[in-house]
DNA sequence: CTTGACCCATACGGTAGCGTATGTTTCAGT
DNA sequence: ACTGAAACATACGCTACCGTATGGGTCAAG
């Protein structure tokens, strides 16, 4: 009767979604990232077993193998999302960086288009967050992170501690802002003319 | 065999929503009502036409009375929202008006809670406007309303045209995006900072 | 060659919601 | 009292899912 195993928390291949060509059998890993396009482009409501198994060329048997239920993909989902969103970051903002270039590519990386999925999977799971509490603590968690890595770019710019907390908060808060706003609204120059009053160092 | 009438678009009374001791008749702007409360609590998914009528206290035989289908009820959504957030910007920034004193009304309104309802809704058209075109069209209508006046008020505070504008679009990313951040990550120091900055006048 | 663990397919019962068709009540006007 | 329209209620068929149960195939270990 083999009862489905505790569908592992390990996400390890990078297996990028599409209608690849399916190769091997496949792992929990594969759904959580088909799961992840489905939410990017549908919204969490979309994210539904059978269409995704069809998305994979498999049955819900294959589903059901890997996760309990599909509550257990989406707690998959945000898992991923929060320990990717955090190694992320980390990279992004090395102790050994040049604050100034830090925070410029920060910013290059949530305004130049080339990133729509991730904006749309961070939109989706903030959505979420609102009445889901897993997806709310996942949130935190990298709310927390980011803001305390921003802010101590700031802090190596030269702004004092709460100065930089705040320009911090600011950046984050209007990058996603930005990313709410319709396009066709916002002018280039306006963003730019933005950034670079939010990113300037103390004078 | 009375076919349904073209779903009036016009909302007319104030039909608070909740579960509401049900006095005459419904009309179209009481679905629309709950419809939005659904939709600010639990997203456009949770629209449906089923569950609304059980809030109504009455059956779907009414719903597809006033509304051709689902469809004809989120666009009715879409109108009365866009055009009310139309008229209110419109009161908020009038032209006589003290615009430092407008601009911190506006701020305030998406930053104090007790907006929570409102804004929700917006989140919430907006991610819709992601993948739906009417909602995309309503959202653009709303933004290049807001966009203008919000830059008025900062012409008026004493900023050159591109600066007022790179600002107008500053403050209303920035009030949308810290509505999107974990409540408990940002202190409300941060957040008055923040605004003080961005709503100064040129110095 | 057999066994058992993996991994998936098939088939099933059940729910929730859409839209339609049609019956029923209420009430204004004549 | 009679009629017709407004505003529902009821009942129906249909589809898309969920989760479960169970029956294969495959492949490595023994």
């Amino acid at each position: 009767m083999a009862r489905p195993r505790p569908a592992e928390t390990k996400i390890g291949s990078k297996t990028s979604s599409k209608t690849s060509p399916r190769s091997g059998p496949l792992d929990a890993a594969a759904w959580v990232a088909v799961a992840l396009d489905v939410l990017a482009t549908e919204g969490i409501d979309a994210v539904r077993v059978e269409p995704l198994a069809k998305a994979l060329r498999v049955t819900k048997g294959s589903f059901y193998w890997h996760f309990t239920d599909r509550r257990a993909l989406i707690d998959a989902m945000l898992a991923h999302w929060a320990q990717g969103r955090i190694v992320a970051i980390r990279e992004q903002a090395p102790a050994d960086s040049d604050p100034a270039l830090s925070l410029r590519r920060l910013a290059d990386l949530y305004t130049k288009r080339g990133n729509a999925r991730g904006l749309a999977i961070e939109l989706a799971i903030r959505a979420l967050a609102h009445n889901d509490e897993a997806a709310a603590r996942a949130v935190r968690i990298v709310d927390a992170e980011r803001l305390q890595l921003v802010a101590a770019l700031f802090e190596r710019l030269g702004w004092p501690a709460r100065e930089a907390s705040a320009r911090a908060m600011t950046v984050y808060a209007f990058l996603f802002g930005q990313s709410l706003l319709d396009p066709k609204s916002v002018s280039a120059a306006d963003t730019s003319l933005a950034l670079d009053a939010l990113l300037a160092p103390p004078t």
